[in-house]
DNA sequence: ACGCTTTACTAAAGCGCTTTACAAAGAGCT
DNA sequence: AGCTCTTTGTAAAGCGCTTTAGTAAAGCGT
């Protein structure tokens, strides 16, 4: 194989100096029409392509930026990253999208990485209690990450774009409530993170407005992923009685509910209503359809990946945390109650 | 911001040359232990990292490899790319996963990156025709590429592996055979497309061997994604007599059908069946539940990843294509067709 | 005491590029 | 003619690391 040209070897050929090259080619200099024709034909002879790791090095730059999710195989994730990832790109930006799969030693890998210069900055999202670890790291590296989706507690220092969760969880259960359910449970993430806890407060809200005590039994937490999801919801369907309605923390919750609904041969809307969060796209194809809470993910990717950039840019950002909004998207998983559905 | 630590303060504070430092951490020198000591005390307290740009220029090799998928938000890609990711990262190397959205230019563009020594090697996943020009770079980069999922005309120069397509379209059509059908349509890849003439061949030698000639309106062509497969599923619902039951190419085209059929009034599997391919976990919660040809996706990752990187260590292989099996997976998509139900 | 081996390191070159500082040659002006 | 300004470049340093080649000192056998 023989060796690929260097700047040198245009330079040599172009009969200039690899300054010069250098220079011309990056727009710092300008040079007679002839010496840039010399220049040009060297680098399509030669098939010239400038070493990206050494001209990184030199700019002190990667001119990259990183964007970890929980599993890149998760249809939420894959949207949020494929839109950040096209607002990087279109910026001019290499981009390296990393599945954490909710291991923290992974995320942290990609902080050591960005202390390593191999990217200029890291879009965060994460699904998982911190312990520590991330917030710190967060703040160790002012104005090079930004926040998407799921807080990190402590990690105030960056930019966040989260959606208003509170809202999100009330609409959904006032949207059941106003179809005559009484009986909603709540299958929501797991302990310690915001969008959990914030989707549950909502839920809360709308029952204790609606004159309910919610019963402890109907509110269980869950990894927001399908299987765990499958496994946590058959505590609900041992309740007695059932609930009539569930609203789930997330569309792959939901997904575990039906499944679960399917194999307990109860149902969906008929016997349980249920409402999911996240407004999947492929929501519309599932037996039902599924009612679900709609987040604007496009938004979330693309503001998270052009805050990014104009950081890395050099403009300055405080933590103030940016809310996009939620809307209900009704399909076909709610119902009346059984029970109220002819009585009303 | 203080400046970062370099491997020279990292010397300096241990009192020893940064020659000492690089081959110490790298495995290449013993030292007594109370010099190791030092060093390792003068990295902790600086909390030295090296720069991975500058490592990387040293050494002349990158330690990253590239993944090129069509679209990442796709969920068949997703998890494609999300197994060969895990296996690179498995054995040291980082990860970038591009989204081509089936552009050419932007397929070319990781083709650069590997020239331009940002990647060792790329594992490349293409969907569409192409125009001489991938098979040229393909060639170009020797031991740099491999190829899954979908072929490219020319490229075999480079390691591939492929699923039974043919094999998959037969069995799909004599599944549905076997419940009595004759008409079965066909919607499937676009022109050009390897996996869809195969899976074509395959449908037209069960029907052939079943004694059927394919009516030529049974065949269309779509691209393998929803919206598009949305559309042009609209012609077999023109047909008259409408066919009795359809293999589409992919899961996607198949949700595609699903979506048209669900606009029509036309219920599936009652007056159509449908049978998908790929074999997306998730088929088992559409309503109704998806049949399809599922492919060994992980095998397809994993088996790609590991050759890229043994090829990049430097094992030489050929271009003889590996073919891993499909397998059929009956859910609930496909019936008896209407007429034959009771006549059997 | 001599050479030989081992231990414990280091100096310097080099990866391929960018950038800063500077210079030669000609043009224009007084 | 002497001066400045513009044009057209170049030399050299440096980015932070690895690697090759080598060396000073200590230990060892005879």
């Amino acid at each position: 194989m023989t060796r690929k040209a260097t700047i040198g070897d245009v330079a040599k050929r172009a009969k200039v100096s690899p300054t010069a090259v250098s220079r011309w080619l990056n727009g710092g200099l300008e040079l007679p029409e002839t010496t840039g024709e010399r220049i040009r034909t060297a680098v399509r002879e030669l098939d010239y392509q400038p070493h990206a790791q050494a001209r990184r090095l030199s700019k002190g730059k990667a001119e990259a930026i990183g964007i970890v999710v929980p599993d890149i195989s998760n249809a939420f994730f894959a949207l949020l990253a494929g839109e950040a990832e096209r607002v990087a790109v279109a910026s001019g930006h290499d981009v390296m999208i990393w599945s954490s799969r909710n291991r923290i030693e992974r995320e942290l890998a990609c902080f050591d990485r960005l202390r390593a210069g191999y990217i200029d900055g890291l879009l965060l999202i994460t699904n998982h209690e911190d312990d520590g670890r991330l917030a710190e790291r967060i703040r160790s590296m002012p104005g090079r990450v930004v926040i998407i989706d799921e807080d990190v507690v402590g990690g105030d220092s960056a930019p966040r774009f989260f959606v208003e969760n509170e809202t999100g969880g009330y609409e959904a259960t006032k949207h059941l409530l106003a179809h005559g359910h009484r009986r909603i449970a709540h299958i929501g993430g797991p302990k310690g993170v915001m969008s959990a806890i914030e989707r549950a407060q909502g839920w809360r809200r709308a029952m204790t407005e609606a004159g309910i005590t919610p019963d402890p039994a109907w509110h269980i937490r869950t990894e927001y992923e399908v299987e765990p999801a499958t496994r946590d919801a058959e505590q609900l369907f041992a309740l007695d009685p059932l609930p009539t309605a569930i609203f789930a923390g997330s569309d792959a919750v939901a997904l575990g509910v039906m499944t679960t609904a399917r194999r307990k041969g109860v149902s969906i809307p008929h016997d349980i209503s249920l409402v999911g969060f996240d407004g999947m796209p492929i929501n519309d194809l599932f037996g039902p359809p599924l009612t679900s809470i709609a987040q604007p993910i496009d938004d979330l990717g693309r503001l998270g990946a052009l805050r990014l950039i104009a950081m890395i840019n050099g403009e300055k950002f405080d933590g103030t945390p940016t809310r996009l909004p939620v809307q209900l998207v009704a399909r076909g998983s709610v119902a009346a109650p059984l029970k109220n559905k002819v009585s009303g």
